[in-house]
DNA sequence: TATTGTTATACTCTATAACTATA
DNA sequence: TATAGTTATAGAGTATAACAATA
């Protein structure tokens, strides 16, 4: 069970910054400025939880899928991540010359690649996630454990619609 | 009160399009993917909503904004919204440009600007406020209202840590 | 000396269209 | 004819540094 709270009185929907009190009119009430502003934050949170690793967002994201489905094709990890094929193409570039990926040409398709993290790459996927836990987890200090689930799965079902 | 549901065994972690099943591997429990994907996906229903306006989800926020703090200063507009006062110049110079937003010199500090909605911004930002919260209205059709609150409460705790 | 707004600039992210090689 | 990946390119969004006018 959740205690809930009176959305209009909160406190937590102002500007952070030197306790500025700034109304923010009609904004306040949409769901989608919200999500905007807190997935900024967790943003810059990701980036100094990997500052140093050379790693970004959806480097991080690319090699998890991978690791998850070895072999599997660079559209399909695309797809996955709502990433354009014609963007693919640099950052699978990238990762591969940075060692942390190994492409090889599909041996049922020759159009497309199969891609596999390399041990390097697993080592990168794990440093990276250990530490975006890490800052996750003081991210939400505050939430129990009960709220942080509500919140996934609230995030969950409104990336479900359309992506 | 609300309802907990147990997110290991719910759909809402995967890809939605053609039902593709992909797992994504240690991404399905961070809560900055999630924040990322929703937020986009709120992005994309914000262009269909306000499309034919010439509108954008920053230019909203700063309409928004104005509209609760008449004769407000352009950097305290843009330190409640993060966006950087060298940015802010050419999105105020285009809402006053399309006739949106007046802009007058300030009387009590003749470096600042007062920046003030006209007849027509205030009716843009009506409008698109209208449009936005019935968009958004279909996007958390399938949230009781509860659930929707505890959303916007959950959000505004996070943003709340670091703007 | 600090602050408001400005200019110039650069880098990332994203989106589209045209191309190739395979299917 | 359609699909996987590629290239080139253009548009947002965002970041920094240097500057003018004013405080």
């Amino acid at each position: 069970m959740l205690q809930l709270v009176d959305v209009s009185t909160q406190n937590g929907f102002q500007d952070g910054m030197s306790g500025n009190p700034l109304p923010l009119g009609d904004l306040s009430s949409l769901v989608g400025y919200h999500l905007r502003r807190a997935s900024a934050a967790f943003a810059l949170d990701f980036q100094e939880a990997v500052k140093g690793t050379g790693m970004r967002q959806v480097l991080v994201g690319i090699l998890s899928i991978i690791a998850a489905n070895p072999r599997v094709n660079q559209g399909t990890v695309g797809a996955a991540l709502g990433i354009k094929r014609a963007n693919m193409v640099s950052l699978i570039n990238e990762l591969v010359d940075g060692g942390l990926v190994a492409r090889e040409v599909s041996p049922t398709d020759r159009r497309a690649f199969s891609l596999t993290l390399t041990q390097a790459g697993e080592a990168m996927r794990q440093e990276c996630t250990a530490r975006i836990q890490a800052h996750e987890a003081q991210m939400l200090a505050d939430m129990t454990a009960q709220e942080r689930e509500t919140l996934l799965e609230l995030l969950g079902r409104i990336a479900a619609k359309r992506l």
